[in-house]
Formats: structure tokens, C-alpha cells, sequence
RNA sequence: GCUGUGGUGGUGUAGGGGUUAGCACGGCAGAUUGUGGUUCUGCCAGCCCGGGUUCAAUUCCCGGCCACGGCCCCA
């Protein structure tokens, strides 16, 4: 038996049915924010991400060479993409631009629960603004989004690589790219801050010839833990390191406060000075969302502002803003917390309200119902039709085990009087009602 | 990349060197031939793959594949 390929996943009728309806609460709170949904090919030029993100990357993707030896690969995310499309398609396009986009991603690397080989990624991106403004519209959708979906108990921490960016070069650390160790001396530290390193962080100011007792103030920066409260003593502290601007902080504040005008309150809030993204073209904010119970693959949504458009001669346009929502892990955590409180409904809208009817011919020629069947669908209501002859009694238990609400049986009696009967499969009462569609929808919609 | 555990019908499981491989759910059909979700009966359908040990392997051993976890990593 041929199997799918590892770290790939089926989905059921059932389970698109959910995912369907995630998709859509997404959606609707995009729209809402004024974004339109985009969409670009499932492979790329291989160069689109190797430019992104440097050739270190090819060993996660999925690269082939196609019939003609161009050399392509199946995208690993959408930001790269969407930037490609808006230089291709969307240069003349008033600005701000708001996409939205959806769709599956491919890398190559282990799998595990919430994370696979093929995994669906959602996000956004704003495009051709900038500042705290943007910033502010970008983080009020996520957390619209995933309070308009459902999710609980999550937190949000938000930061800005410009506090601690500008604090290390302030201090006299390098950005320049040190090629022995791959990376710039800054963006070392601002890994080991994320990471909590401490002894390492000491050692990187040791070696670029720097006191490491300045590491202790942006120690004590990083350890800053809290809401808004927090920006006071971050203030303070980089107030007492000699060349270091303030300007990041005061951006970070006003956006902060943009977001609690334009978002929900979310479950918990942190200004995290340390949260890096651990990717360098992240210029000035950065936000994460986590669920706790999720553990270790417990971050559900990433993003911030970044610079990527100059790579496709659109530098103006610089910076961005945006964020990718991982759908899988989404829905993972609503399931787990559907669990958790016993909840039906996983996502809001996955079980159509609407009526289910069944109709069974019986021992009658299939073609006398069909004009009803058709009628009926026309009129926008819900009909599945027996296809397997199945005598009475069974085709009643074939049509409540697929969830049909009402069934009508249409045997030879009922098409010499011209009447029907709809059964309400969960109370037994059954409606006489004529055979037009019209009929048939008026007692349907009665109850 | 490292590491732990496990793989028996579609699902959940029992068993175990030689068995008609058991059970439950499910699906299909029937129970004097037009109204279900109860019951009864029958049927459908399984030992992940390859190699080794053995008279004999689904069972023991090795490898692979797959699944579920823990690290590393994560654009």
C-alpha cells in the first residue's frame, strides 16, 4: 500500500469542515481590517529564498530542477513570495497595500505534533508603511484574529530589535557580518539575550574587546518582564548607557498604545525587549503570540517589521510589516482547549446550522424525484440524495448517520397523491407537504 | 542531527514460535417484502516491510518504514 509521504497529512471531510471554518473566522477579521486575500504559486524560484534567507537554507527545502534545469523549490513560507508578487504585479497599486494570504509551506525537517513537513501557514503583510501606526494595525489584527477565533489563555509578547540593536551598537558592538563566526557581533548578542545566555554573552563582549559589565545593564533590560509598565525602567536603564537612543523605545510605546485603542484586550500582554524573531531582516518591532500548553512548538504566530523589498528594487517601499499565523498549530490549540472545557464546537461555524434533507426514492423510477432534488438545491437548501436503493428503514438510518436533519421518503403512494412526507429525524414528527420545491422548502423553513 | 517508546481488520484492542488470530465499534445485508437511531443473525476486513534464527515467525533478533514523545534547530 502506498502511503503518504512523512510529515504530510490527509484531511477528512470532517476535518476540513473545521479547517474550512478556521479559514474563514480568519478571513472575516482580515476583511475587516481592510485586507484582501492573495495568493502565489506553491513552487518559486529557488534564488527568491536563498536571497531571503541565504544559502544556508536549501538543506530545509524541498529544491529540484525542473524539465528545463531551472532550478526551483516548493515554497518554505509566504512572506518572500508575496514580496515577489508585490514587485512583479503590484507596483502601481495605491499604497498601502493590506494581502492576506493562505496556503501550504514546505520544509524539510523533522516532524512532530504541530510541526510538518507540509504545514498551512496564514498571515498578512502591510505594505508601503510604516511606523508605529502600521505597526499597531498589524498587531491589533493578530489579536483580533485569534480572539475572534476562539482562543484562549495565549499571550503576546512584543518587542523591538531597535532597543537592544541600537543599545549594542550604542555600546560600540559591531553589525557588521564577522565571517568566522557567520554573523554580525549584534546579532550574536541579541540571540544569546534571547536565549538567556549569559556566560555567552560575556564571552562575545570579551572578545570584541568590550567591558562585559555592560552586559549587565542589557541583562537587566532583557529580564524586564510585564506589560506597558515596563517601558518606565527601560527608559531608566538605557537612560544610563552613554550613546544610546531612545528613539526605538518611544516607537515601541506609542504602538503599544495605538493597539489598546484598535484590539481586544488579550488574555496577556508582555513587553519583551528580547524577543528577536532570531532573523535579521526584522528592523523594528517584533511580536510573538504563545500557547502554554502547547509547550515546546508552542508559538502559534510570528512577525514585526522587517526590510525585504529592496531586495526586489523597491527600498521605498521598506520597511514592512506583517506576521505569519501558524493554521495548524491554530487549531491544535483549539482542540486541546476544546477538550480541555468540553466544548462541541472547535471552531466556531465548522457545523452547518442549516437543515439537511434527505431524499429517498423508493421503489420508484430515481428520475420522478430529480426535479425536486434539483429544485431544492436551487432554492439553497441542503439535499443529499439516496443513491444505493436502500429500502426504508435502512435508507432512515443511512440518512441520520450522515447528519441529515429531515428525510422524505418517495415511494409510489406519494407520487399518485402528489404529497410527501418530511420526517424531522431528531423528533420523529413528520410534515405532509407537496412534492414542487416550493412546497417542500416552505415546510421545511416553517420550524 | 541526537534520543525514548510503539506498530495486530477502517478505528480501538486481546493474544502469542505451530491458533479456524479473539473482542468491540464500524461498514454491508437480512429478521415474513414502505419509516431509523434498541435487539438478533450473517457477511466484509488485520498481524507495517525486508533480512536473519528455526522443521515452523504475526510472535524472537537486526535493519528499514511509519507513528507518538524529549532534546538541537526553526527563514
Amino acid at each position: 500500500m502506498v502511503q503518504r509521504p512523512r510529515g504530510t497529512r490527509d484531511f477528512t471531510p470532517s476535518a476540513m469542515r473545521r479547517r474550512l471554518a478556521l479559514e474563514h473566522l480568519l478571513e472575516d477579521v482580515a476583511v475587516r481590517h481592510g485586507f484582501s486575500r492573495v495568493q502565489t504559486p506553491v513552487f518559486e524560484s529557488l534564488d527568491l529564498f536563498t536571497a531571503k534567507s541565504g544559502p544556508g537554507v536549501i538543506k530545509q527545502l524541498y529544491a529540484f530542477q525542473d524539465k528545463g534545469e531551472r532550478h526551483l523549490t516548493l515554497r518554505p513560507e509566504l512572506t518572500a513570495p508575496v514580496m515577489r508578487m508585490v514587485a512583479e504585479e503590484l507596483r502601481n497599486e495605491t499604497k498601502p497595500l493590506r494581502l492576506s494570504y493562505f496556503g501550504q509551506c514546505y520544509r524539510y525537517e523533522e516532524f512532530k505534533t504541530g510541526r510538518y513537513r507540509e504545514f498551512f501557514q496564514y498571515g498578512v503583510e502591510l505594505i508601503g508603511a510604516s511606523g508605529p501606526m502600521a505597526e499597531a494595525e498589524v498587531i491589533a489584527l493578530a489579536i483580533n484574529m485569534l480572539t475572534d477565533v476562539g482562543l484562549t489563555d495565549w499571550e503576546i509578547r512584543i518587542g523591538h530589535v531597535g532597543v537592544l540593536k541600537d543599545a549594542l551598537v550604542g555600546l560600540g558592538l559591531s553589525s557588521e557580518v564577522n565571517p568566522a563566526a557567520g554573523e554580525a557581533p549584534v546579532a550574536s548578542a541579541m540571540r544569546l539575550l534571547d536565549k538567556g545566555d549569559d556566560a555567552g554573552l560575556a564571552a562575545l563582549f570579551v572578545a570584541n574587546g568590550l567591558d562585559s559589565t555592560h552586559a549587565q545593564s542589557l541583562r537587566d533590560l532583557a529580564a524586564l518582564e510585564g506589560g506597558m509598565e515596563t517601558l518606565g525602567p527601560a527608559r531608566t536603564i538605557l537612560s544610563g548607557m552613554d550613546g544610546v537612543s531612545l528613539e526605538a523605545l518611544d516607537e515601541l510605546e506609542l504602538t503599544l498604545k495605538a493597539v489598546g485603542y484598535l484590539a481586544a484586550k488579550p488574555p496577556r500582554l508582555a513587553v519583551d525587549l528580547t524577543v528577536a524573531r532570531g532573523l535579521d531582516y526584522y528592523t523594528g518591532m517584533v511580536f510573538e503570540v504563545k500557547v502554554p500548553e502547547m509547550g515546546g512548538e508552542g508559538q502559534v504566530l510570528g512577525g514585526g517589521s522587517y526590510k525585504l523589498l529592496h531586495l526586489f528594487g523597491l527600498p521605498d517601499l521598506d520597511p514592512c510589516c506583517g506576521f505569519g499565523l501558524g493554521f495548524d498549530r491554530v487549531l491544535l490549540a483549539l482542540e486541546a482547549q476544546a477538550m480541555a472545557t468540553e466544548r462541541k464546537e472547535v471552531v466556531a461555524g465548522e457545523v452547518d446550522p442549516r437543515p439537511l434533507l434527505a431524499i429517498v426514492p423508493f421503489r420508484v423510477n430515481s428520475l420522478d424525484v430529480l426535479q425536486l432534488v434539483g429544485g431544492l438545491r436551487a432554492s439553497g437548501v441542503r439535499v443529499e440524495l439516496e443513491l444505493r436503493g436502500r429500502k426504508v428503514g435502512k435508507a432512515l438510518g443511512w440518512a441520520d448517520s450522515i447528519g441529515c436533519t429531515h428525510a422524505m421518503v418517495i415511494g409510489p403512494h406519494e407520487l399518485e397523491e402528489k404529497k410527501g412526507r418530511i420526517k424531522n429525524l431528531s423528533t420523529g414528527e413528520q410534515t405532509l407537504t407537496g412534492l414542487y420545491a416550493d412546497d417542500v422548502l416552505e415546510a421545511l423553513t416553517e420550524r
